[in-house]
DNA sequence: CTTGACTCTATACTGTGGTATAGACATTAG
DNA sequence: CTAATGTCTATACCACAGTATAGAGTCAAG
């Protein structure tokens, strides 16, 4: 077990391509310790964790710009704490309407299931409404 | 006030550009009901709704593909119930999986503020180790 | 000391979800 | 009648997030 790992162990670890990970460091997502004497970039192992943040938040519909912005979000000796506060409180809100949204779409899924066990027709597709009423924002 | 919408009212009462529709009936997102005799597309009023149903699931992750199926979501004549509850179901189990993400999303952002409150010092970005616990399926 | 796996940079290509433009026809206000 | 606006099809172009390929250097096993 080295003390870095190489781009193809991190990306057998994180399920990513090489090729991904070199574009996430262009990104701005990833940045390798160091480089061996040979100019083989080196990983940590928090890497992996890092990689599969990025995997996982853009499931949840974060650009790659937007999650380099909450890797950002940290504080660090004490600095720029007023900014990241306000950073950290304006994802919060995205956060939160995006759970109402699925939150609604869920209930809406719910009531189709049981319209189908009943073998009741449903008007419209019920989801259809379940996005609409304070959704204008 | 006209039985149907033309391209350009949709557009005007969606936000979407007048480009943008049309791309969306390519993709079989949305038909218009009929056609005038000059061969101008004519809309339901209840496409605004269908609009905005397709762009609020987009911000939720949601591919337009994804939403073309969750559109065609409902119950018709009693038929095709068990494939409608089968595919209601599965959309079901994303959504939900995504709440849970969120939420523990959220709940490190609360923390990330408080650590700011209290000009605390965060180790990481606390929000790394918040989509990790049992996000390995 | 060669073969194969790995890495490097650079460039090109892909699919998704649009946006822009060209050139033509339609409609409406002045 | 004409000019402005709206619409049509078709095609081209764009940004994002990769994925593939070319051509070269590195390294370890046999």
């Amino acid at each position: 077990m080295t003390a870095t790992l190489s781009i193809g162990a991190l990306a057998r670890d994180t399920g990513a391509g090489v090729q991904t990970l070199r574009y996430y460091e262009r990104r701005g997502l990833l940045t390798p310790v160091t480089r061996s004497p040979n100019g083989y970039r080196r990983f940590a192992w928090s890497d992996i964790r890092r990689v599969r943040f990025v995997k996982h938040a853009q499931t949840l519909g974060f650009t790659l710009d937007e999650i380099r912005g909450l890797l950002a979000l940290r504080v660090r000796n004490g600095r720029r704490c007023e900014s990241v506060r306000r950073a950290a409180l304006s994802t919060r809100e995205r956060v939160q309407e995006r759970l109402v949204a699925l939150r609604r779409m869920r209930t809406s899924l719910d009531s189709l299931v049981r319209a189908c066990e009943r073998r009741e027709d449903t008007e419209d597709c019920p989801l259809l409404s379940a996005l609409e009423p304070e959704s204008i924002e």
